[in-house]
DNA sequence: ATATAGATAGATCGATCGGTCTATAAGTGT
DNA sequence: ACACTTATAGACCGATCGATCTATCTATAT
């Protein structure tokens, strides 16, 4: 067993989906994944099922990843949940500064795929209870008087960075957001 | 000049278009278009040029529709700039709240076109430009110390509630978010 | 050495995509 | 009555869609 063996074709079609996918959108083609992904056409069956199945996995590994970096984000900024909770619009500033950044993948997931009963929006969904979940943690030791719309308020400043990082370019949504972080925080 | 006539084949697009491409997303089939429009394939050429000239003309008259529904909220709270600004988010509370609401179509539709050389991203640019004017005319009256930083803020905010109201129902953005712009308001 | 499972390449399927075309019908102005 | 513009219906185009299939190759395990 090498350590350095190449991925399987299963790791490779995550990882070619994740960047396609949000390059190019849920609507990218089968074709233009298994060729970024050199991949044969059967093995996406074998091991997603579709395409549906593979969204869904990608989704899930990206939800898995993103909310990994929100602990590492939160976990770097010390024991201060104030300073905990403001860490995350910092790390905002730099993910919508980052090159290829144009929106949230959850969100552009759910405008796309129409039919509400496409499996994808459940892992969006799970994806923003856990970060809810997260944030409404640091409000309560912070001792928030309503920590749950609290919580509601920082996910809204998220979402509302995201978008405007996609659509407005160079506003620095990020420290907007932070300013009114700040506000939630200190209520 | 009969006043009953039936609207023409570009009117009856743009509506049906105005419809379908909200419900389904931009990559919705010519095909259901001209079915739902009742209209001859050939005259979506002869009117938009093709589904893209479509597109672009869909969003440009739902612009100017939302900025007048803008103006008439704002307008409606009379002359105190915090009650029509206040007013614009007790208005997206009415707009998440209705049965077919499932997002931003301005947003679903920057994020669907990934081209960035599409033409609607220039429309829905102008837009979120002249909302930002009309926030941030408001925010000059009321003396404001830094009328655009609270313009970014409030139409962060919009989106923000726009975001959460789709894949957060029954959490009231509007109101959270409310909230959060009387804090901008107040600064 | 051989059997088995997994991966590859690629043909093929029916459906749909956006767009162009011809031909006919309906309405308008002169 | 006539010409002209506009709209209609629908065939047709090449391209692409997601999915299934056969056949070949390879790696591993026994």
């Amino acid at each position: 067993m090498s350590v350095r063996t190449r991925p399987g074709p299963r790791e490779r079609l995550l990882e070619a989906a994740h960047q396609l996918i949000y390059s190019q959108g849920v609507n990218v083609g089968v074709d233009a994944l298994l060729k970024a992904a050199n991949v044969a056409r059967r093995s996406l069956y074998e091991h997603f099922g579709g395409k549906d199945g593979l969204i869904v996995e990608v989704l899930r590994s990206a939800a898995d990843t993103d909310a990994a970096d929100y602990r590492r984000t939160m976990d770097a900024a010390g024991d201060n949940p104030r300073e905990r909770l403001l860490a995350v619009f910092d790390r905002l500033g730099e993910i919508t500064a980052m090159p290829g950044f144009h929106g949230c993948r959850y969100l552009a997931a759910d405008l796309a795929l129409t039919d509400p009963d496409h499996p994808a929006h459940e892992i969006t969904r799970d994806y923003r209870r856990h970060v809810h979940d997260l944030l409404r943690c640091e409000l309560v030791a912070l001792g928030h008087p309503r920590p749950g719309r609290g919580a509601d308020q920082l996910l809204l400043l998220i979402d509302g960075t995201l978008a405007a990082g996609a659509t407005r370019p160079g506003t620095d949504p990020a420290a907007a957001a932070r300013e009114l972080a700040e506000r939630v925080i200190a209520t």
